[in-house]
DNA sequence: CAAAAATAAATCGTACACGAAGTATTCTTA
DNA sequence: TAAGAATACTTCGTGTACGATTTATTTTTG
């Protein structure tokens, strides 16, 4: 018996989108409602994770920024974490005010905020990062899946960003 | 010669993220800073395609549900799309004001919420619909991996959603 | 060197998203 | 059958997110 791989194709994708909420017929949709799904989960796991501390995942990712390059300015901020600057601005205050970075205007060129991390906020990131370590490895995620996933994702995420995608247009409906 | 497998995993997971803006340096992070990252890629993505339209990505999932489904009511729309209730309600008002969708107490239990999809919206969701797949054809994605990975995903968020993550502490620091 | 272009942040308006609390309706049960 | 529990939806407060605009400061250029 010959298997049509196109057909197969289809098959596959249904099979792994059938043990969730699954909306989309489509193939385009499927990935990105899966990712539009996982997105949301991982936002109420770092709730439930950090609530009541004030720290949430944005903020996390920015100590996590700071950390490891150490001190920079917005829009370098805004390159690492994938996020725009308005978004980051009102945030950044936030955290100053928090106590867990701080902000100052550079001296060479004045247009420009340093943002850097303060010692609370090292303190704040070690705990933060031993909780979801302790978590992340209750999940028991295989890592050899999680790397190709990864690669791929990474390979989307690319074309996506690349991509000029086609206008919708409503003339002439309703 | 050996080739130690713990290093290799570590290795494809760095492989794996050094091609996007990359920042945790811990393996229980990067996955979920990739979900993060590429949410908002296709978010920036949608947003470009159904600009000037009024659509959005979430109103998109809204509409495939209740085509797909038939007319229901709020909740189980809710659990359809993966979106909380409360999250729905303002949205479904706006939707209802701009002709895609009805909305109707149900005569039988008047607490209910009864949503239908109206026959603009049947040719809003048509025309999206049809953009969204011309895009997604030209990112060229393959289908083989992408099967992989959304079986993958979808285990991971099973996994998530049926965690009861540690709980971060910051007693004693400051 | 001054007007124009470019750059860096911040502000504004809009759109989700969630937990918690509120309201209305239906169902339980004592 | 009336108080209390449960259910369905809405409202409220807070927290991202993004494009467009604004403001302040360099840098370019005519």
């Amino acid at each position: 018996m010959k298997v049509n791989p196109f057909a197969f194709a289809i098959f596959c994708l249904c099979l792994a989108a059938m043990d969730q909420t699954s909306l989309p017929d489509t193939l385009s949709e499927l990935l990105c409602f899966n990712i539009y799904t996982l997105h949301r989960s991982f936002g109420r796991y770092y709730q439930a994770a950090f609530s009541e501390t004030g720290l949430t995942y944005p903020k996390f990712v920015i100590l996590m920024a700071l950390e490891r390059d150490g001190p920079m300015s917005v829009s370098d901020l805004s390159n690492r974490a994938g996020v725009e600057a308005n978004t980051l601005s009102p945030l950044l205050k936030k955290m100053a005010s928090f106590g867990t970075i701080t902000r100052e205007r550079a001296e060479a060129d004045e247009r420009r905020v340093v943002v850097t991390i303060a010692p609370f906020g090292q303190e704040v990131l070690t705990r933060a990062r031993a909780v979801i370590a302790e978590g992340f490895a209750e999940l028991q995620i295989d890592a050899a899946k999680m790397s190709e996933a990864l690669t791929f994702l990474n390979i989307v995420r690319g074309k996506v960003e690349d991509a000029d995608p086609p206008k919708l247009n409503l003339d002439g409906l309703g």
